[in-house]
DNA sequence: TTAACAGGTCAACGCCGTTGACATAAGGTG
DNA sequence: CACCTTATGTCAACGGCGTTGACCTGTTAA
């Protein structure tokens, strides 16, 4: 016995496309795609309810026809993102490298929308999406020579630190102006400032710090991961010794990218 | 010649404590406490103006006497978390060891506080505690031997996963019970079961993803990094030769920690 | 041809942050 | 001690937000 406040219907039940007042006919696709518009466009604050329907030509309201509520409407837009992410990434072999790609497109593609990367980014979907890039990326570590315990682990913090990276650095970009202009000048106006006696070490890398606080840690931090995890396989593959090195090759390969 | 709405008058300044009309005495760090209380106790949501206004027992627009708006009252929560994890720190000497003690330090006080956490974690206060922080870690690595541009590039990436994975664990902790129970199922109801013919890496390894996806990523992250560290180091020290490799110790030591 | 009803529209509710004007008690000054 | 300045608490109001219930109307299946 559903409510009468059941405003949602599932979208392959919809039969009747009736337009709007100014001849626009909804989806939910169309909505998604509106609402990326107008995150990309015109930041953080321009996705309301009501924006939204003027961007549409529609009333506000008739979005809770296709979503329960904002919240809802942005799991959606972030679905969409995931997808677009994967749907880009070519792996080429050397595990290494692939993870790089990987990692930097997760980066990415979260900041190209910083406002649903922020929202969505720590939550676990079990979609389907995401359950393809589960397996890819744990199939190019077993396949790279990692055991299992460590294939796991590797993986988790590899996923963990993209997402984490993604979602910090796609917060700040989602600021509005005013305070990401005020977050720059922070540094040049205080941390510059400080004195060399009160404050030795800040003073004496004051210059980097100004160059490379601009940029995300991202990038650098991706590769420390990755240089720590080289640095096991290594230490693994030695202490095999003459064990047999392609127990996980030879049949694998094909379903590496189902 | 400050402006007509300039409500904000620096602390030293403030001289007449006038109480409200329930008898309280107004100041920054009792807002700054008193908002903290409220977003422990009831969630993200429940830190608003006029709530917060309600549980200090004074109008809500008093806030502005020492607030320029919502987001610098933000900055000295964010703040305050800084100082209170500082605050429990005792480096030991050994670079690595006093990162990593560091490390789990603000990430357990991240998610002693998640839902502040995951509102501040990715701003740049500029505030006291934050400037005695970086000071603080910059000297770590510089009396540990790294040259500046390296110390300034690890400061960064140590400081931003530690803030990024604390956001990021903070944001599952404050999630819904509901949804964060729903979550954690997915491993189970969902990876654990995907056949081998389809998903042949999930299979191999679900019995490790069950246990490894439970915790936090962080601590293997960390150290990741902090490997990566320590093998720069090797090769930056070992590149130096004969040269003085004491060249930023001796009279730094003091001034550790200021 | 028609009747049901999905889906678009409208008005209203109760929140929110923020501002400008106002009131008054604190505290320096003589 | 009495005065005056002014910092600081209070109040009313503004515009914007998400969301709801009631209404209206074109589409579609029978």
């Amino acid at each position: 016995m559903t409510s009468m406040s059941d405003r949602v219907v599932p979208p392959a039940a919809r039969r009747r496309r009736r337009p709007t007042k100014t001849g626009v006919v909804l989806s939910e696709e169309l909505i998604v795609e509106t609402a990326l518009r107008l995150l990309k466009e015109h930041g953080a604050d321009a996705l309301t309810v009501r924006r939204l329907g003027l961007a549409l030509g529609a009333d506000p309201t008739a979005l809770y026809r296709y979503f329960r509520d904002t919240d809802d409407l942005l799991l959606a837009i972030a679905d969409e993102l995931i997808g677009r992410t994967l749907r880009t990434w070519r792996p080429a072999g050397d595990w290494r490298a692939d993870l790089r790609d990987l990692g930097l497109r997760i980066h990415a593609g979260a900041l190209s929308h910083p406002q649903a990367a922020v929202l969505s980014s720590y939550r676990v979907t079990g979609r389907v999406h995401e359950i393809e890039a589960v397996e890819t990326i744990l199939g190019v570590l077993r396949r790279a020579g990692f055991p299992d315990p460590d294939a796991v682990r590797i993986y988790h913090a590899f996923v963990d630190q993209s997402l984490a990276f993604a979602a910090l650095d796609a917060a700040s970009l989602a600021l509005p102006r005013a305070a990401r202009d005020a977050e720059a000048g922070v540094w040049r106006a205080t941390y510059a400032r400080l004195p060399a006696d009160t404050h030795p070490h800040i003073a004496a890398t004051a210059r980097h710090l100004l160059v490379d606080m601009r940029r995300s840690a991202y990038p650098v931090a991706l590769d420390m991961l990755l240089t720590a995890a080289a640095a096991r396989l290594e230490e693994v593959t030695e202490h095999a010794g003459h064990a047999d090195p392609s127990h996980a090759r030879a049949e694998d390969q094909e379903s590496a990218r189902p």
